[in-house]
DNA sequence: CACCTTTCGTTGCAAATACAACATATATTA
DNA sequence: TAATATATGTTGTATTTGCAACGAAAGGTG
């Protein structure tokens, strides 16, 4: 277990957890550890989880095919990263996507039931790992709120003005930098790259903003 | 207190609990009580908020202006809604929108510290509280995500198709119903209802799909 | 039934967008 | 520095979409 330390320090279950705290936990809630050979699936569809995942080396697609057999990858998820935390937490807990390990992975596996439901240990860390795995949630609750926001307006327009408006918000000088190159800010809002660029000239040419690069002005008048 | 037990009954925080639970639950955990006058604010944007709301009788929207002063409403929460749990939840928890009373309000406030850590403590429906937050965090989460994966498909086509499809899967006859009238849809959607309904003609005609209000069938090839 | 209201479907048209193809600018590497 | 790769910007065109306006169908009510 040792040689994950440094993978395993920068889950954000174990946030604000040194070492040894880590270690204990991982005692007091009795996780697995299971290989996956690359090509092996982690989860099906509608299989029931209660564990959330952990991986620890290799790399894992959460992928789901459509109604008429097109494959899409939702995600892909990296050495620290968690996954199917969200079905672990429920009650109807089936799946709905597929889980593949597409290298040679290692994943440990998290018994939310345990951390729960175990009120009367002794592990000192009990609370603020169940804090952990709530800041996750809402967490990500918060950055998916954002993004429907954002992609709900009706046009491409409204879509870059109320991104940008989020950094603006925020920014205690007059410019601020966005962390996306076009193609990925396109990506991000769901429309084409071009027309995207095009209405950014637009709104350049009327006054509305100013940008080079990833570095932005928004003017309020 | 007693005379909010109906709605308490109805407050997911306290799903699986009887009435003698949920008010031992009440004391436990010294929840707050405040009423609010029709205009008065809950929160303001960035307040820090540490506990979550629960609305007992009135109405609240969760609302926010945007860059350039224009108000929108995010939500409207109804008696047993619950309201800030995201940010109850985060470390960093400056909430990000107003909170208003639009009628007169009593709200329940739910500190969420309390409950994470009194792990030591002898109520016995800790355990439960505790994973009907995670539960309602990871619901909210999958419907999100959802809807997400709906919106982002780029064009009205796609995303009925995308929405028909998910309740085709889940469907035993042939047949299934949907949830939602035509402009509902368009709104989940986020689309004009009109360019739905000629976009739903299309495909009808090309024998895609076919349906009658509610009812849609979707075919395969 | 007659009347009203709401929902659903249709269509013309103007505007917005995706797509494709290419030009320019910036960054990376040899 | 020159050569190459990548990112950004531009533009023409076909398609898609929003908007507005209206008629048909369905549902509710006296």
């Amino acid at each position: 277990m040792d040689n994950y330390m440094p993978i395993l320090n920068k889950v954000k279950l174990f946030e604000g957890l040194n070492d040894k705290d880590i270690i204990s936990v991982l005692n007091c809630f009795d996780v697995k550890i299971r290989r996956f050979k690359s090509g092996e699936y982690v989860y099906r569809i509608s299989d029931s989880v209660s564990s959330i995942g952990i991986l620890l080396s290799g790399g894992i697609y959460v992928q789901k095919e459509d109604y008429w057999g097109n494959l899409n990858i939702l995600a892909e998820i990296r050495p620290a990263d968690l996954f199917a935390e969200v079905f672990a937490c429920l009650n109807n807990n089936k799946i709905t996507y597929d889980v593949l390990s597409y290298k040679d992975s290692v994943v440990m596996f998290f018994d939310v039931g345990r951390v729960i439901s175990m009120c009367t240990s002794s592990c000192p860390f009990h609370a603020l790992v169940i804090q952990n795995l709530l800041m996750v949630l809402a967490e990500k609750n918060k950055k998916l709120t954002q993004k429907l926001s954002c992609i709900s307006q009706r046009n491409i327009r409204q879509k870059l003005l109320y991104y940008l408006a989020s950094y603006a918000e925020n920014s205690k000088r007059e410019f601020f930098e966005i962390p996306f190159n076009r193609q990925q800010l396109a990506d991000y809002l769901s429309v084409d790259r071009s027309a995207m660029c095009r209405e950014l000239g637009c709104m350049k040419k009327e006054g509305i903003l100013d940008y080079k690069k990833n570095r932005f002005v928004l003017y309020k008048n």
